[in-house]
DNA sequence: AATCTATTTAGATAAACTTCTAAATAGATA
DNA sequence: TATCTATTTAGAAGTTTATCTAAATAGATT
């Protein structure tokens, strides 16, 4: 598997503030969705992207799912996008 | 102006491969075109998003426009994604 | 068991995106 | 100036995405 899935996750404005909101830990789908003024179902649907993306994983607890911000995923892509930064020929001196 | 529209001109898988052509430095639209197949207009489509987001820009010599990474744009996104990174707290130790 | 709460799934719709063909622009050359 | 080459723009068509409402699932509580 590729960047792919995980980049097009990252492109919208929705997933991006869930991440954000994850930063400060565990949240129940309900928590994230009373931060947006939209229904249930959308938020899963993003919550569903972002999984899919690896971007976060998710627990259940009694009827709660909570969802949380697995920080590798973000390291690989940083490592992909490394390679067109400025400091690439950095050892050619 | 945020992230979105570089995350949104990553999430495509063409205009990341002319990305990643473009590494080997400077090249001409068509130049870039043959890589694919794809109509000459999909391509010029595509590079006018990766402009658009400032992960290119282009220069104009005769009838040729020249398109080329623009390194600095990476290193914002890099720095974005860093806030979900594993290091995060570091130095709470 | 019946009902309540939390979340997801299904199906529909509107908006956005990718691609094409055809036409337009612009510089280079005969 | 007429024409050739390189690229972009305009408009159309098909696909994908984001969102909603309504219904389904699943665990908790009465």
């Amino acid at each position: 598997m590729g960047y792919g899935e995980t980049l097009k996750a990252l492109a919208d404005p929705v997933r991006r503030e869930i991440l954000v909101l994850l930063k400060s830990g565990k949240m129940t789908a309900g928590e994230i969705g009373r931060h947006f003024n939209m229904t249930g179902a959308t938020i899963s649907y993003h919550l569903s992207m972002l999984k899919n993306a690896e971007l976060v994983f998710e627990s259940k607890y009694k009827n709660f799912v909570y969802y949380e911000i697995n920080a590798s995923v973000f390291e690989e892509i940083i490592l992909w996008l490394t390679q067109f930064g400025e400091n690439k020929n950095e050892n050619e001196k």
